[in-house]
DNA sequence: TTAATTAATGAGCAATTGCTCATTGTCAAT
DNA sequence: ATTGACAATGAGCAATTGCTCATTAATTAA
């Protein structure tokens, strides 16, 4: 008894937004242009978004969700710190090789200071379960006996690095690039050492 | 025989950029807004620069070379590559605590893609200039044996987040933590391990 | 004084912004 | 057919943008 939707209008308000904050920044983004970039009527996106904040954490969220699930599942038939850790380093580095507009989303929202941001409780959430997956590596003596923090930097930091060069295409970055400097990183917070050539 | 330029007003534009863009974001940053914060009207702004874009990176390249002069004295009277690379990780991150607006700037202006940095050459040399302090620790032994970009990678991404951490003011981070981190990237980069605490 | 030269101003223009809302399209039930 | 309900549109508004330029201020040389 009303008008269906056709076609997969959130999906599509998704990916322009992501394609127009990779493309103009999240600051200057334009919610004009992202109606005109997803072939709908700028009206259509206040239908499904109340503002342009709201707009943009809305879309910030479903990616940093999609990353985090990508993380856990790469883990999930893991078995042992190590290889699961390793397992979604991996997992969040290949995520900004293949979707390198939804990190270059992440990344520029996070470099704002948005009210939104600090005090979001699912986000902790998602931040948590992260630090549990080094905890369990600290407890078992595969980690160095540190801050689980202070490991959870020395680990992302490199990988956010890798994947934000390969969103900005600045350069091509082969497989054993990338294996390389799991392997610095890990001897950096691995207790001891396992296979190690000088 | 002509009017005298009263204050500093290159200073003044500096610093109403470096403030104006770590408070909003370099692309929706505002010319008009940044002429207020430097009490100067918007005219005075174009006499100095011939655009927005290229008032950005000329600021940009100001703090750029501000950085890496931070990084270079630091070195200077240090011997060694090993006391050399840690005075200079740590100036970077030193640097980033007193002036988080600077960083904050370089931060955001590199997440996007801008013709003008790919290809220039001040930049290049800067960037070499690194990368040869680091080479000179491959060749000695003291780093590990392989790509310098990669350790390179290793060094600066746990420093930028950190400078970034402060610069959004997200949480306090103490000398502790910058030691942790140092010691835990140290690890993964330096040759052998040097009085390391499992 | 007067003329020449440069520093600095700020009203204002064309373009673009986020957002609204009157209108139209499309379905199910009557 | 007609009606009620929702989906979708896009012209248009008030505010803001980057930038210009006619004007004024401040100085020295003649």
């Amino acid at each position: 008894m009303a008008r269906p939707t056709t076609g997969d209008k959130p999906q599509d308000i998704r990916r322009a937004t992501v394609d127009e904050v990779s493309a103009v920044g999240s600051t200057s983004v334009s919610v004009n242009k992202i109606a005109a970039r997803a072939g709908l009527s700028v009206g259509t996106i206040y239908r499904y978004h109340r503002s342009k904040d709201e707009l943009l954490f809305s879309v910030f969220m479903e990616v940093k969700r999609d990353i985090h699930a990508a993380m856990m599942t790469a883990a999930a038939d893991r078995q042992g710190p190590a290889a699961r850790i390793r397992a979604m380093w991996f997992a969040l580095v290949d995520y900004g090789f293949q979707a390198p507009g939804d990190f270059q989303l992440v990344e520029l929202m996070s470099s704002e200071t948005r009210v939104q941001f600090s005090g979001n409780e699912e986000l902790k959430q998602l931040q948590s379960e992260v630090l549990g997956e080094i905890q369990k590596g600290v407890d078992d003596g595969t980690l160095v006996n540190t801050n689980v923090r202070t490991i959870e930097t020395v680990l992302a930091s490199p990988a956010i690095t890798l994947a934000r060069r390969v969103a900005m295409g600045r350069q091509v970055i082969d497989d054993d690039e990338v294996e390389r400097i799991f392997t610095l990183v890990w001897r950096g917070v691995a207790a001891d050492r396992q296979g190690l050539s000088g």
